[in-house]
DNA sequence: TAGTTTTCTTGACTCGTTCAAGAATTGGTG
DNA sequence: CACCAATTCTTGAACGAGTCAAGAAAACTA
């Protein structure tokens, strides 16, 4: 584990200038895992209480065009984003709460890239999202259910 | 492949009342795989011209809540609705011009439904996303640069 | 340090989708 | 066949994430 990453290097070896708002958001970024563009723009603001919003959007689609943060977005979800990249992993989405957690590819190394039938497209990434009930949600649920009978 | 579906009976089975906009919209899906809301609001019209469009979005939801189509929205589009369900399938979708095309689950019958760590989610559904080039696109980027030099 | 280019600020705006209240329709019952 | 209650549809407004545009500010280059 990294304690600090050179975001300036990171930065400049994507070809990008070396901004404070860039800064922001990079280190946003990869301090809080699957954040949403309203999270980002909160946690940046604690450093930086004047940037726009528009310049975080703008930040946040430049570093996910240059690859150095992900943007992932499940149905009924707003744009989120997170660091780790480049190990192709996936992630667990919870149907309740909408909480986000990594899982690593499952079978072997990139599994799913083999369609049964690609229709004649070229593909080039496999996304995968698992659907299920985090255990918070699931506690919950259980709680307010506890078994078939035992309901007044 | 069935012709002529039982619209009403597949309605009553739901538990839902069986209305003109209802069927409308079941029949819509069923002609036009992956088609968004506002495809689905116009084919609806060409039979049932003063449909709401906020009709077409309660039909929607009232179908996809049910089981009867399945929702699908991949990062950067909207809302789209098929009426293949039940067999677990999946999709390509094109980077460049967003066509949906059909992919029967590729690893046998439910392989990514067992992920490496769960991270104590209860997981019920594995979806995949293939990203990748359709064959209209890939044509389309070869003709603007048929190769890496022989450009003036 | 000056110049050029990229990036940020400000403010308005779009689009898909949802909310709310009342009118119309459906399916069940006498 | 007529009536009733519940559901569904119409109308019209509203919301929120994200985008567009123009000018000011900052970053790299020489």
């Amino acid at each position: 584990m990294q304690t600090t990453p050179d975001f300036p290097q990171m930065l400049r070896g994507a070809g990008l200038r070396v901004t404070r708002p860039r800064l922001a958001v990079l280190g946003a970024v990869h301090a809080h895992a699957h954040a949403d563009t309203d999270t980002v723009i909160g946690v940046v603001r604690q450093g930086l209480p004047d940037v726009s919003h528009q310049a975080v959007y703008d930040v946040l689609r430049a570093l996910t065009a240059t690859g150095l943060i992900r943007r992932i977005q499940p149905s009924g979800s707003v744009a989120r984003y997170e660091s780790r990249v480049g190990d192709n992993h996936h992630h667990v989405v919870c149907r309740g709460c909408g909480a986000i957690g990594d899982v690593d590819c499952a079978v072997g190394h990139a599994p799913c890239l083999l369609a049964s039938d690609d229709n004649g497209f070229a593909i080039d990434e496999a996304e995968v999202i698992y659907w299920g009930t985090c255990p918070d949600c699931a506690a919950e649920a259980a709680d307010a259910a506890p078994s078939v009978d035992a309901a007044t």
